[in-house]
DNA sequence: TTAAAGTTTCAGTAAATTCTGAAACTTTAA
DNA sequence: TTAAAGTTTCAGAATTTACTGAAACTTTAA
């Protein structure tokens, strides 16, 4: 399987950005890859194509069903696995994003949440563990409201992103409606 | 400089989430550390507190100042120079989202970009080109829509916050009422 | 102006992560 | 049942990233 230049370079740009966005290279590689290539590819093809070991293609297969972006398909009479994107580009977006909350933020948020169980022995102490939960009680609410717009339908969510600052404005007309209504 | 057991463990998570989050371990460890600790550090202390090489810490200073996290202070009649974290925790987290959003998402919509610029050779790449135009649409716009609401003050962003998905009612709402208006 | 105190840099070393490839294991058609 | 095709695992090699500590540089008080 030969990539042309563009894709090439899309997937190659993957494997750079990959480490930042929570993966390896060859699984940014693989990824975009998939989701450039319509058809599923087999094991084999994704190794001939990223020219990477037959090993480093299984891993990296694990990595990315661990992660909820890929899945197997077969093809009837043929007994290879073939592997394909899960859903479109927006569910794609929202797996990704829930999967970094779970490996980023949740971990923290259970560390916090033990620390504050108890309190504090001096006034230093008292200082750090009011930090800590301001921290708390910063990242739950960011946790929520991501949580709670990421329950909207696409299309929805697309509306309300649409509005951006906008919200604000319906926002004070709410206020100034709720407050006529009483 | 000794550290309680809780700032302690503190320390050490952040720590561990570090490279998730896009420094690495000690880096991670020092903001901890100021995010804690309400005066002002020396390099000298960073380093005894965390048991780290002088010149680790002088690394590590100049990673937090490209990410703005930090900054210098000065005490009167004394040449060294004290760091500390930059605005109050909202303010770091804005801080920190816009920082990564500028290291993880500009430069993949930067390449999209010059990707589009030119056509499709045959029906493979014109999939491959509609899949980046998709994926340079999406990510337009969650970049667009995070920087207008992180334009908003705290306070204000706070409250579209607390609102969560109640943005829809509001939204359906605002729709009834803009067409009666006409 | 100088020397002592403070600060930064960076070459080399250490540690962590990723990748390869061969061996072990599993499946299925004959 | 078996052997060929397909798949997975994992020990060790390669690569990448982080860290140390000593040397170079800068600042300032005398």
């Amino acid at each position: 399987m030969k990539l042309s230049t563009k894709t090439q370079s899309f997937v190659m740009h993957f494997g750079e950005m990959g480490s930042k966005w929570g993966f390896n290279r060859t699984v940014g590689q693989m990824i975009a890859l998939m989701v450039i290539h319509e058809k599923a590819l087999s094991a084999d093809e994704i190794a001939e194509a990223l020219s990477i070991s037959r090993g480093n293609v299984s891993m990296g297969i694990k990595e990315l069903q661990s992660w909820r972006l890929v899945q197997v398909q077969h093809i009837p009479g043929d007994r290879k696995d073939y592997y394909t994107t899960v859903g479109d580009l927006w569910q794609m977006a929202r797996t990704v994003f829930e999967e970094r909350m779970k490996r980023e933020v949740e971990p923290t948020l259970s560390l916090l949440r033990s620390q504050l169980m108890d309190s504090a022995d001096n006034d230093k102490e008292a200082y750090a563990l009011q930090q800590m939960q301001e921290i708390h009680d910063l990242i739950e609410m960011l946790t929520q409201w991501s949580a709670s717009l990421n329950s909207l339908k696409p299309e929805t969510l697309q509306s309300v992103m649409k509005l951006g600052a906008g919200v604000t404005k319906v926002l004070e007309f709410k206020n100034k409606f709720s407050n006529s209504e009483k």
